[in-house]
DNA sequence: GTAATAAGTTAGTGAACGCTAACTGAGGGG
DNA sequence: CCCCTCAGTTAGCGTTCACTAACTTATTAC
């Protein structure tokens, strides 16, 4: 198999290995075995773990930048604050679809052990700020927001929030729906809390609703995947 | 030295070693070594890991209870919005006082090893999230807050909030100061979020002012401990 | 005074970890 | 036809992990 296609192979194998066993439960040797490999042949692809987890990290990047662009949209100018909720939402169903991005975020002993991995989530962390706080900016201007509102306190309020419900959905195991339906209802106290009309909100929504399809995706519809609880 | 008082060293150790090198990489030789016990000593108080966890979880459980009993004071029926703020500010107090603990909290690797752990913070979420609502649904009564607030949603905002705060402070390591003044700031935009009289609030953070002293407390006043960083 | 108990020791178990060294087989170009 | 590169193998390195067995020492009870 080619050198490339192999990459992304163990980068996507990874990331269902994490999701099942933890970030940390995560050997070369259980890649080696989850794609029929032995285990030195894993490190003929990436030099250390550590390579690895930054291949990993990068694709986190690349589905976040997604989710920003698509919340955007195609209008050139749309309404930050509307944005600001898709990419809430966003944010939130790719959490929900690839439980194993969150405990690698949420793993400490990753970490502490990749000094690099580290640094690189921190500069994911404040691209993720700069960015929440240029929306909410923008919508003091477009007066959606009232100029008293405490922009670096509402920016942290929307990424606590969201890792709080990472948390809850990857670590606490909670079911995805219930996340789903928490996460919806929460958005709705989000936006009371920075202080915007009710009225300008609504109709927001209407591109994404919360279909059941598009958050639980792929084969399981209804009645498969069972097996995450509580 | 007696066992009782080992166990309390153990547990307290521990907490302490989680907080500098993160829930993972505390061996029972690391224990051990710290408190100056050869690594089966350790063993001979707790039979298993998992065992030495349960007792890292019951001082959680007994803090988080001192900090609820705390917020409610000595008052008969204080005003449950008053309450919740000091639930708040006294979790978020006793989080950036034991990094430690959230690092436990958050770490998958534990919660998959031990399935009895896992229910544990089970069960202890629950609690919380009962003891959230069952004050959240008071202040209705008490017409502090409108009658159409969404109360399970209030509930998990609270906690995702403070897990969020947590998580930062613990796994993405920002500075103590910093997240404490996110917090109080936050706190307020929760008020807001939740749709209360902003006039009913002020005064009741009258007595707990937001002192360095007793949030960075210990020996750490200002001078010292710097070195947590970002 | 002696026997029992509690607290801690040294030595060692098997398993898993990340990673390396050295070799093998297939495909393609000169 | 030969040789080289690429993808992969087997074998093994040294280290750490949680945990056990068997022995020692100090305190206490009778």
């Amino acid at each position: 198999m080619p050198a490339a296609a192999r990459k992304r192979q163990i980068v996507e194998t990874v990331l269902e290995l994490v999701a099942e066993h933890g970030a940390d439960a995560v050997s070369a040797q259980l890649i080696a075995d989850a794609i029929g490999l032995s285990q030195p042949g894993v490190f003929r692809h990436f030099p250390t773990k550590e390579a690895i987890w930054m291949a990993v990290i990068g694709w986190l990047q690349d589905r976040l930048a997604d989710v920003w662009s698509e919340a955007r949209g195609d209008q050139e100018h749309p309404p930050p604050i509307w944005v600001l909720k898709r990419m809430f939402l966003g944010h939130v169903e790719l959490i929900i679809r690839y439980p194993g991005l969150a405990k690698v975020v949420f793993s400490d002993h990753i970490r502490h052990q990749y000094p690099a991995l580290h640094e690189q989530f921190h500069a994911l962390h404040r691209w993720y700020d700069r960015e929440v706080t240029t929306l909410l900016e923008e919508s003091i201007r477009t007066s959606d927001l009232p100029s008293t509102t405490d922009v670096p306190a509402a920016a942290t309020l929307f990424f606590c929030t969201i890792q709080g419900l990472a948390f809850q959905s990857a670590i606490a195991r909670y079911r995805r729906s219930r996340v789903w339906d928490c996460a919806t209802r929460v958005l709705v106290l989000y936006v009371n809390a920075i202080g915007m009309r009710q009225p300008a909100l609504e109709g927001s929504m209407d591109r994404r609703p919360p279909s059941a399809r598009a958050v639980f995706g792929t084969s399981a519809t209804h009645r498969g995947n069972r097996r995450d609880q509580r």
